[in-house]
DNA sequence: GCAATAAATATTGTGCACAATTAAGTTGTG
DNA sequence: CACAACTTAATTGTGCACAATATTTATTGC
């Protein structure tokens, strides 16, 4: 039982404070694993993005990963000049449009999906939830998301 | 392919991207809510916490900030120092125990507080979604926290 | 053709998060 | 008492986020 407070500040009461702590509490369940792969959180999105591309057999530039995980180029030029020494992908400038940087994985970078793939069971494994909570959660949460974002109801 | 992928690498079947968006895409909402304030979102929290314990007539020290907000001195030191600055709360070395510093309001971080009471509703007009529908997925945000961070079944 | 505008990325600066370390103070034990 | 173990906060260093601005290149209007 909750103890009731009525009081729209409380803490407790915040949908924003419930979403902040999840959200660093799964990052932190996170970073074990992605340390094996010698990743960050953000930087695991971005690798995503690139894996889920190539298979798609599209091209990707610096702001198709912007569109995709809604940060921009001062987050992700830095993040991905990491990445790139790494040696997980190339930055290319684009010779018919000079504007434009071609994000590319590299052999290696194409190589760590393989470790990648185990990461979401591994996160699973131990924690007792229901994937159908999860998918509702998940899906709930993307509502929000359009929502807040004010785009118009859609099916997805 | 299947539009629906089980790829478990993709981005979005991922839960922690959609807490990780959701996360960011209500932080966006409030910022300029915030701005008016003067506060940083995670400076708004940490005012939360001390406008409650105030009424509830506990001090603060910045342990008790960092148990709650689950935030530790790394992070907060500087916070607090920041909002110390504007004038919001004091920062002082207990003499009994010269290990701890307490927190302590100021009257115009009191005074701070009636300016936010009008934060909470602002944020949700204009959004299209039913409060029980925040609540619920408050609650059950706070069961995944709660399972994230191992601990034991409660009431809360 | 060329100025004005737009587009794509990069840079700079501020403020978190968080790991690792440090420093100072306190407590428990022989 | 001495001194190790522990507690609390501060410091240092890395990596996001994001606003604001800059830079370079393309496109558009005339």
């Amino acid at each position: 039982m909750e103890l009731e407070s009525d009081d729209v500040l409380a803490l407790d009461n915040q949908i924003c404070f419930a979403l902040y702590a999840a959200n660093r509490a799964v990052t932190a369940r996170y970073r074990p694993l992605l340390d094996e792969l010698g990743l960050t959180y953000p930087q695991y999105l971005a690798m995503l993005v690139l894996w889920e591309r190539e298979q798609a057999g599209l091209t990707t530039r610096v702001s198709d990963l912007g569109q995709r995980l809604r940060l921009d180029s001062g987050t992700l030029t830095p993040l991905l000049k990491r990445l790139s020494e790494r040696g997980l992908l190339t930055r290319e400038r684009q010779s018919q449009d000079e504007r434009v940087v071609t994000v590319a994985l590299t052999e290696s970078g194409r190589r760590l999906r393989e470790r990648a793939q185990e990461v979401p069971e591994q996160l699973l494994c131990g924690l007792e939830i229901e994937p159908e909570r999860l998918v509702a959660l998940r899906q709930e949460l993307k509502d929000m998301i359009r929502i807040l974002e004010g785009a118009a109801a859609s099916s997805d």
